[in-house]
DNA sequence: CTTAATGCAAAACGTTTGCATCGGT
DNA sequence: ACCGATGCAAACGTTTTGCATTAAG
């Protein structure tokens, strides 16, 4: 017999597919430019580089991965490219327990990570719903919440 | 249809009661000696500093905090002090989405953080249970989940 | 007395800024 | 042609390292 009432329920976790890292690709580059930013060889490297990863990736590890691309970028441009598309909602900074440097790309709605600590992998999942939880903690402790993280580590298929 | 049957279901939130700084400051002062390290003055004004903040603290903040009680105190003793009591597992990194440099007491079993994001203020809650979540998403990705963070923020009761 | 711990100074590291040049529009 | 974007070099803030001195055990 079910519950003894209890309020704080969380639907099944469920992986979000990734969309094709061109089409990821394209939709950031059309946002950059519908936001009045210039499309230039440098950018498209950066946002190239990162639209195929499925890994987090540093602004160092972009620079190298950009550089094959287009072999006069500097790290500088990564910098300023990803606070750009970070401004734009396209790229998050993600938090590992051994570091925050890394970024991946932003997903729309209440995404949260599932982080390969080895290969720095990365999937998104969804099926949390902590509205009432969180209500419940507002209550408990006088803040007024705003947002949450939820993320997972461990080793991808691939590391162990 | 979908099922009635869900079985991701979560504790309600409580909080944690810290305890009493000053029994904070001695037990990881006494876990210090116990681990061969000794105690210094410069030592014992990192550890009463840290031990009696309710907010995360960043080791400049503790540097501060610290020269109130030992004025040669260094800031290089802070990072090696900080150091030792990550390694102990009395103290956690924080990670704010603004910045992963604060630390605060790390407590015993599942904790998980409530934070202000203005004034830093921690409050320490369980109550999730995410066991079974966390197996049904390794059964879903492949990975092998090693630890999770759910961290909430938002205005504590000051601060809005 | 021994040797870990300290604090200064200097180095190392990631990130940001200044500025002359380049290149998209 | 204009002006935003670039990339170098230099500045910056944080963290780490080298080393001579201090002080805990």
């Amino acid at each position: 017999m079910p519950p003894a009432y209890n309020p704080f329920v969380m639907d099944r976790p469920q992986l979000v597919k990734d969309p094709v890292a061109s089409e990821r690709s394209n939709s950031w580059l059309e946002s950059l430019r519908h936001n009045g930013y210039r499309l230039t060889a440098a950018r498209r490297a950066v946002v190239d580089a990162l639209a195929e990863s499925n890994y987090s990736v540093t602004p160092a590890d972009l620079f190298a991965l950009g550089r094959a691309r287009h072999k006069r970028l500097g790290l500088v441009t990564v910098y300023r490219t990803l606070e750009k598309l970070e401004d734009l909602g396209l790229v998050q900074r993600v938090h590992h327990p051994d570091g925050c440097r890394a970024y991946v790309s932003a997903f729309e709605g209440h995404r949260h990570l599932l982080l390969c600590e080895n290969c720095r992998r990365v999937e998104i999942f969804r099926g949390d719903d902590l509205k009432d939880f969180s209500r419940h903690l507002e209550g408990e402790s006088g803040f007024e919440i705003r947002d949450h993280w939820l993320q997972f580590f461990g080793l991808c298929s691939q590391c162990h």
